[in-house]
DNA sequence: CCGTAGATGGATGGTTTTTCTCCACTTCCA
DNA sequence: TGGAAGTGGAGAAAAACCATCCATCTACGG
């Protein structure tokens, strides 16, 4: 998932100790998650915190959070060129392999980050390189299943990305135990949205929590008043 | 939208100046609008700026955190209400009257402070008597609309609201211009997917900017770096 | 098995944000 | 026109956050 070198990528080998690996990669993770809920200026204490970290550790790796933000861009953006490529080798029709894809980067909460990166990121080559990774793949699956004629003609590449953007932003601070399987179930809406008109009758069931309307209240009751013992924060 | 009466809405009419009413308008606008952009948590001060009143006026009509983010809860989600019962009365087919009220309540912003509320709301009388108006009617147009047989019938009342949080929610911290209309435009995608099947061919043509690969570097690359200069806050 | 370079965590001081009150001045309304 | 209600902004107190230092510990090559 992530390359097993330096904090700022180059030339060098430098083959870190084994438990310095580890918990770069569980910092990156945690930084994920966080930046994910509360933004590009979240507390990096917290951030240390879960990751089951020091907070020297963190800046040791990360001297500052510049670095942090970027270390994270591309472990994401690596990871979502690798789910692209994965899906579609892994599927036949083009659309069931965008589909897939979609899924896979749901999971990967990978959608939820970037938005709250974006504006901190400084142009990079590193970056660009791997962004092209993740770019291309996805409008290669778009293209193909439009050609097959089961992707609606209307859509652009932009309605992917900016969609998993949207649906894979936890909803209520993370607080929500089903927001994943919420997520999977109306990202699959959208898909079926995108269906090219007559290919309505391949649609699947949908998968999740049906939320009526008594659901939906309890869920709300169920965050009410939730003080948040341990971390008030946003 | 909001009643004319005090913060804490009981049952004395007091009769507010015209100019503070107007005040505590503005201050349920801005507040509304930096909620749902930087979470419940953010500056208070901020919100005054916006509103462009003192900090001391907002404190004067909401004393503390809590009381605001009531009276914003309570502003919305009778907005919210009044949508569902206006698109209601101004469309025959229901599922044209979903879609409508769908597109209105995200014009309102509504679902993208809500989320960023919901943890921090205290169980009320008012506030669930707000909510009962608010969330009725919206049930109502899907019951309607399925007995029509123009919404797909495995939805469930909670894909329309919690949809709304996300798709409503400003993507990279709302200094993307083209935001709303790519909400409104992704959430046409979405209410294609919540069509039965067999009405797909009443799908309208997609509206908003269609983002190719290009165009979506260009956005990308029209936040890189954007160092905020007058408020580097999240 | 051991020595050491590298890695770790948490306390700590200093800085920046944020809160919330106070008061001199302004504005609506009768 | 009188006066009560309303207003803005300065500023002190409190809280949050950053970033470093150092005593201790651990992986790993010999």
């Amino acid at each position: 998932m992530t390359p097993d070198r330096a904090p700022t990528a180059g030339t060098e080998p430098p083959r870190m100790r084994a438990d310095a690996r580890r918990n770069r990669e569980q910092i990156l993770r945690a930084a994920r998650e966080v930046f994910a809920a509360q933004g590009p200026d979240a507390p990096l204490d917290e951030i240390a915190r879960r990751a089951g970290v020091g907070v020297a550790t963190l800046y040791r790796r990360f001297p500052d959070r510049a670095d942090l933000i970027r270390g994270v861009a591309i472990d994401v953006l690596t990871a979502l060129g690798e789910a692209a490529l994965t899906a579609r080798d892994a599927e036949v029709e083009p659309f069931e392999a965008l589909r897939t894809f979609m899924h896979a980067a749901l999971d990967l909460k990978l959608g939820s980050v970037m938005p709250a990166l974006i504006g901190r990121l400084e142009a990079d080559d590193v970056l660009d390189g791997v962004r092209q990774d993740a770019a291309d793949p996805v409008q290669e699956l778009v293209t193909q299943a439009q050609a097959a004629g089961t992707l609606r003609p209307d859509v652009r590449f932009g309605d992917l990305p900016l969609m998993l953007m949207r649906v894979s932003r936890p909803l209520a601070g993370g607080q929500l135990a089903e927001d994943s399987a919420l997520a999977h179930r109306q990202l699959e809406i959208y898909l079926d949205g995108l269906r090219a008109p007559g290919t309505c009758d391949q649609r699947a069931t949908l998968p999740g929590p049906a939320v009526d309307l008594g659901w939906f209240k309890r869920i709300r009751t169920r965050l009410i008043g939730h003080q948040s013992p341990s971390r008030p924060r946003a």
